[in-house]
DNA sequence: TCTGGGGTCCTAGGACCC
DNA sequence: TCTGGGGTCCTAGGACCC
């Protein structure tokens, strides 16, 4: 038996916390530059404002309909989300952490009245933290998912389903003929790992409802669409197959991408910026004493805007495994003065650390580069230290400067070219 | 004018191996 | 002239998640 406990609207309920005259308005949480919505609070999901709707588009709604945009705060956020985790996990014996809002927890040997006991924990977490949340209970993640947007559904549109299920949503605690009404009521895309493509094939192939797809067969649906399907179905039949979580592994990737606030298109700002992917990346990595073999960078301009389109990418090979900001950093610049074409305005660039490995498992190097590489992570490891008592950016790596490509690049690409550069389309001159 | 920033898993096809 | 049957690894692309 599973819950999914999952704050309610999580970056507005965070703000309104520390700004209570917030609370019955119109709320949106913006991205980064305010681009697009991220969060909305109940009134401005009523006022038909959509996940990720750009802000230029509801704009209006702020003299029209009182909507409060507000910019998001993602330290505030990991914050609340810690304490909301941890009374959270209260529930039951085990619990795993699926995002910043949401975690499952496993609630086997647990005794008792399940639905009372979720109560308890949902109003300890709303007197102790201030943030809302639905609890979902069930016999799989995947009804676990549903129960818990059911919960939050009945709560937010009363008469959706029966009151009872409101905040908090026990599916396995229902007679037979309630459990396949509610179903019934479901629409499938409602389901964890049901998209809008899958959807609109499931619709098409005449399965509307949970139901309906509860009432699949297996391996039809594996044949015809996928196993991830397959195992969705047996999941909502009410088979675990998704195991919870706990220890989760080590990030196969990490990545540090962002929209610029306005297009750029000179060599130096680019070069700064992915820079600083590049290092923030490496903060991440050093976190799960990770190292990264190589690291791939990309830009692109605007795909809503007319005009020339450029997207490039470029892997950067590092001559021996690194978590060091500085050798990262540096090689982000090299990789963005390589495939960096003048005349595009990119709104657009990123840092991806892939290939990465665990640094226990980097022994027995020659004897002048473990001290090398020693010195090198005593440093990061006084800057991350520096930093998380002091704030972000109190120490930097500064600006690799214009001097020409490194030895480790320079060596490294006779022997082996950037690995792939996606849709080059319209430049004039590639450059070699 | 103005459209987020992360991630994961699965599949198909090609290269290569015995 | 005849020309098997697996297996693994890698990559790109698609779909999904929050």
């Amino acid at each position: 038996m599973y819950a999914l406990v999952d704050g309610n609207n999580f970056y507005v309920s965070c703000e309104r916390v520390f700004r209570p005259s917030l609370q019955g308005r119109p709320v949106v949480v913006l991205s980064n530059n305010d681009g697009c919505a991220i969060a909305r609070s109940n009134e401005a999901k009523a006022l038909g404002i959509k996940m990720g709707a750009p802000w230029f588009q509801i704009r209006h709604l702020e003299r029209s309909a009182g909507l409060v945009a507000l910019s998001a705060n993602f330290t505030l956020y990991g914050d609340m989300s810690d304490r909301m985790m941890t009374l959270a996990a209260g529930l039951g014996p085990t619990q795993e952490i699926y995002s910043i809002d949401e975690s499952f927890i496993g609630l086997h040997g647990v005794r008792g009245d399940l639905t009372r006991r979720a109560h308890q924990v949902r109003s300890r977490i709303a007197r102790w933290t201030g943030i809302p949340c639905g609890i979902g209970i069930a016999a799989t993640k995947t009804l676990a998912k549903l129960a818990n947007h059911i919960a939050k559904t009945a709560e937010r549109k009363p008469g959706s389903y029966p009151d009872a299920l409101a905040q908090v949503c026990n599916l396995a605690a229902l007679p037979v003929f309630e459990l396949q009404a509610v179903l019934q009521a479901t629409d499938v895309g409602e389901v964890w790992g049901v998209g809008p493509r899958i959807a609109a094939q499931l619709r098409e192939a005449g399965i509307a409802s949970v139901q309906d797809l509860a009432r699949m067969d297996p391996a039809t649906v594996r044949r015809r669409w996928s196993v991830g399907l397959e195992r969705t179905v047996r999941e909502v039949q009410g088979m675990p197959c998704i195991d919870l979580d706990d220890a989760p592994a080590p990030k196969q990737q990490i990545a540090c991408t962002r929209s610029f606030g306005r297009p750029i298109s000179d060599l130096a700002s680019l070069v700064e910026a992915v820079s600083e992917f590049a290092c923030r990346a490496a903060e991440k990595l050093r976190a799960q004493a990770g190292l990264a073999t190589e690291l791939l960078v990309f830009m692109h301009t605007s795909p809503y805007r007319p005009g020339r389109q450029l997207s490039r990418s470029v892997t950067v090979p590092l001559r021996r495994p690194t978590a060091d900001s500085r050798v990262l950093a540096q090689a982000a610049a090299n990789g963005m003065r390589w495939m960096y074409v003048p005349g595009y305005e990119l709104i657009k660039a990123g840092v991806i650390l892939v290939d990465l490995q665990s640094a226990a498992v980097q022994q027995g190097e020659l004897d002048l580069e473990q001290e090398e590489d020693r010195d090198q992570s005593r440093l990061m490891t006084a800057m991350d230290t520096v930093n998380s008592r002091y704030g972000k950016g109190t120490l930097r790596v500064a600006a690799t400067g214009q001097d020409g490509p490194s030895r480790t690049w320079g060596m490294k690409q006779e022997r082996r070219t950037p690995q792939y550069t996606t849709r080059l389309e319209d430049v004039p001159t590639a450059r070699a």
